[in-house]
RNA sequence: GACCAGUUAGCUCAGUUGGCAGAGCAUCUCCCUUUUAAGGAGAGGGUCCUGGGUUCGAGCCCCAGACUGGUCACCA
């Protein structure tokens, strides 16, 4: 491995460390006391404290010096006087092993007492300090000064790989997670308080249901089976209602083996609900109720912002059915058409079409293509076509529909809802058309019949509706991130390229060495075959890994093995 | 999958017609006992993403590739 300075210089402090009886990384507790925040919240001069951090900025002023530790509340500045903290004739222990021998991104932990300087800076004036834990990689610290930072961590690429680093950097990260944590937590006490129950259901399915996506596949080998990865967790909790519980939920980790963009990961997380003798009317005051105390718990406010929009999660939302948004947007009324009628008025709004597509696809396309971008505001769109929802109960008073509604937020999908189909004579039916879809090449539809669900749906399922919330969406919204990368700790990346010890030069003109050990440069080059430039990387950079020698002699340039 | 942009020191970034590889911060040495992007003096640090080509000479031009970001396509 190839260390820069600074990481060299890290490791011989280390070794300086140790021969002075320090342990760099020692294993006993210390006993923390306070955290930077309750420090300036409660200040008190000349309380003693203990704290514990890094230290994120140095200043060196000869015989005193300033430092900023952080910990997971924020940063104190801590102030280390030579005499204070070495009472005696020796003063090493400012002198070498403060001053030399820490860096930034050290671990430390600080007994002092609180005082305010001349500037009025909370600060805490150390009296014994200890290293709880060596960094050996310096972080890329930012500098900031009247609210503006210089030399920001800001790129993507190392700011997902090295989340770490970039959570110790960048708070405004680290905020974005608090969130993500509230939201879950509002949601989870919502429900909770609504009497419903959270449960798990598997994440390894024989039959990959509930949705149509690609699914992860792998397999399992005593029972020599291949398992599915969940794409949903739908018809697990719907047994449970068949089961008798009222209300069951669960925060689901989803895997979709599909694109990645902007918007989409290939693990991600829906939160599903299903509450039986309910319909989807109620289940749309639900939502926005849900909404609306979730957005409060995580911004204080029902109102966000998401990018050049501001959207307002308070109760109640929009309502309209897809057949009235398509005649405003369009003019075009779907009521009673054929399917024929249907794909000639999208080919008007110059929306591509072909002839696979079906009359609830083609309808979608024209909803998708001039309708959806305009629901800036939390907007109910209600009663889709069925055939693009075979779980969901047919409309009551129109066959073609299906009682169900989205969510749409800034033109996107965050939930989507159903009075779920508890037929299961018709839910047969239903998964035997999308077979027959699938069979004709639509990729949308699902390809696999769970005979144990209808099984399950055959002892009887009560009236229910469920929902489903896209979390990462969700929180995207409330915390004005456009990329889903920015609301998962650790987003899905091709994997770092691993670097090699030796380039194909290299290892080409080692290969021609090895068996002479010592060679005329030029006949070497003629005999390693490589180009000028490609022989003049390749020795240059055996020599700089210690391996050739190039030796000038009277006879002319050798090479030699070291 | 298509197109556009980027990749240079630990970090953020410059880099002229193609002619010795640059700055700030960070690092190292020295000075400095209430500073705060502390300050002052000095020094070191590079696989210019990879491979090939053009050229006397390539960070820069050409070709191929890798990774990242963006836009579009795909995605219940």
């Amino acid at each position: 491995m190839q260390l820069s300075e600074q990481e060299l210089v890290r490791r011989q402090k280390l070794d300086k460390l140790r021969a002075l009886g320090i342990n760099p990384y020692p294993a006993d507790l210390f006993p923390v006391n306070h955290t930077s925040k309750q420090i300036k919240s409660d200040f008190e001069e000349g309380k003693q404290v203990i704290i514990a951090g890094r230290l994120m900025a140095i200043n060196i002023q000869g015989k005193a010096s300033f430092a900023q530790l952080q910990d997971s509340e924020g940063r104190i500045q801590v102030y280390f006087n030579r005499d204070e903290i070495c009472e005696g004739e020796d003063k090493s222990l400012y002198n070498d092993v403060f001053k030399k021998l820490l860096d930034l991104g050290d671990f430390v932990g600080i007994e002092g007492t609180l005082f305010t300087t001349q500037v009025g800076e909370k600060t805490v004036m150390v009296k014994d300090f200890k290293l709880l834990s060596k960094a050996l990689k310096p972080l890329p610290i930012p500098k900031q000064k009247d609210g503006v930072t210089y030399d920001a961590f800001t790129d993507p690429e190392l700011r997902y790989r090295q989340r770490y680093a970039d959570l110790v950097v960048n708070p405004h990260v680290k905020e974005v997670f608090v969130k993500r944590t509230k939201l879950f937590n509002a949601m989870r006490q919502f429900f909770n308080d609504a009497g419903y129950f959270e449960v798990e259901t598997p994440v390894l399915q024989p039959i990959p249901g509930g949705a149509a996506a690609r699914p992860f596949i792998t397999h399992h080998n005593s029972l020599d089976i291949p398992l599915y990865m969940r794409i949903a967790n739908e018809l697990y909790l719907k047994r449970l209602i068949v089961g008798g519980f009222d209300g069951v939920y669960e925060f689901s980790k989803n895997f979709r083996n599909e694109g990645m963009d902007r918007t989409h990961n290939p693990e991600f997380t829906a939160m599903e609900i299903y509450v039986s003798y309910k319909d989807y009317n109620w289940m749309m005051d639900f939502c926005e109720q849900l909404l609306e105390h979730c957005a409060l718990a995580v911004n204080g406010t029902s109102e966000a912002t998401f990018g050049e929009h501001k959207i307002n999660f308070k109760a109640p939302y929009k309502r309209i059915t897809m057949r009235d948004s398509i005649l405003e947007f369009t003019g075009f009324d779907i009521y009673n058409k054929s399917e024929d009628e249907i794909r000639a008025a999208a080919k008007a709004m110059h929306i591509e079409v072909d002839e696979t597509m079906g009359k609830g696809k083609l309808i979608d396309e024209i909803f998708g293509e001039k309708c959806e971008g305009n629901y800036i505001q939390p907007s109910f769109i209600t009663d889709y076509p069925k055939e693009m929802s075979p779980l969901c109960k047919e409309h009551r008073e129109n066959p073609e529909l299906t009682e169900r509604f989205e969510l749409m937020v800034c033109g996107k999908e965050i939930a989507n809802a159903y009075s779920e189909l508890n037929d299961p004579i018709d839910q047969r039916e239903r998964f035997e058309h999308q077979l027959k879809l699938a069979q004709k090449g639509d990729d949308e539809a699902t390809e696999f019949i769970d005979h144990d669900f209808l099984r399950a749906l055959e002892y009887g399922m009560p009236p229910t509706s469920g929902m489903g919330i896209g979390m990462d969406r969700l929180i995207m919204f409330l915390t004005n991130n456009q990329s889903i990368q920015e609301v998962l700790f650790f987003p899905q990346m091709r994997p770092e390229k691993k670097k090699v010890d030796l380039s194909d030069n290299e290892k080409a003109i080692l290969e021609v060495l090895k068996a002479e050990k010592r060679m005329d440069l030029v006949a070497l080059k003629s005999q390693s075959g490589l180009s000028n430039k490609g022989w003049d990387k390749g020795i240059k950079g055996l020599g700089k890994h210690g391996l050739t020698k190039v030796e000038k002699t009277d006879d002319g340039l050798f090479v030699e093995l070291v």
